[in-house]
DNA sequence: ATCAAGATTACCT
DNA sequence: GGTAATCTTGATA
């Protein structure tokens, strides 16, 4: 096995506003090239972030040191720290200088659910409770496929972490809902997800 | 210099 | 169901 077989999306995909593109990330596989190996998880779950019109947004207010990454051109991967323990991961959207992004909220492990194991839980062997733990929310991917601020930037059209081609998705079997754990423009329903996934943050 | 908030998670009852 | 943990960031003085 080695990533060649991939069909990595182009830099035009992510030349679009996140919200096209959010529900056309499910499906998808994200894939991470690590020394010996790679890292791959189907992308079942994401929320939408825009630049205006939405306060729940990073990039709502403006560019900062932190946000910046989001302003960079559609295709790089913004990556926050948040909460004093969590990495998030974004696929940045839109052209330059518009702040819109898409946070990847959960994938099913497909390549590396050992290393995976180790990095969550200290172990390879797991139950099916863990298994189906491993990778079900923004910062759990994070542990789990070894992301941290040293990525914040990379491009998603390069070698080391990248989005390849996955399984079609028609729409019936998309859900979509209001987003997770935010304060601020609640009501915009942003979140997508797939409907028969066991591999969600939540319901 | 100080402070409050935060796109979460794990663990508790 | 609820909440403590944990610390960076950005705003304000």
């Amino acid at each position: 096995m080695n990533t060649t077989q991939y069909r990595k999306l182009p830099e035009s995909f992510y030349q679009k506003s996140a919200l096209e593109i959010a529900p056309k990330l499910l499906g998808k596989l994200f894939i991470k090239k690590e020394e010996e190996q790679f890292l791959a998880g189907k992308i079942v779950e994401v929320e939408a972030y825009a630049g205006v019109d939405d306060e729940a947004s990073h990039s709502f207010g403006g560019e900062t040191k932190r946000n910046s990454v989001m302003f960079a051109s559609g295709g790089a991967l913004y990556v926050y720290f948040i909460y004093g323990n969590h990495y998030c991961a974004n696929v940045v959207c839109d052209r330059k200088d518009v702040g819109a992004a898409v946070l990847i909220r959960a994938v099913e492990p497909i390549s590396g659910a050992e290393t995976m194991a180790h990095r969550r839980f200290q172990k390879s062997e797991l139950t099916a409770k863990e298994l189906i733990n491993l990778t079900n929310g923004p910062g759990k991917i994070c542990k789990a496929f070894n992301i941290s601020k040293r990525d914040d930037g990379k491009n998603l059209c390069g070698e080391e972490i990248f989005i390849a081609e996955g399984e079609k998705i028609l729409k019936n079997r998309i859900a979509r809902t209001t987003r997770i754990g935010i304060q601020k423009s609640k009501e915009l329903p942003w979140r997508f997800y797939l409907k028969e996934s066991r591999f969600i943050s939540a319901k």
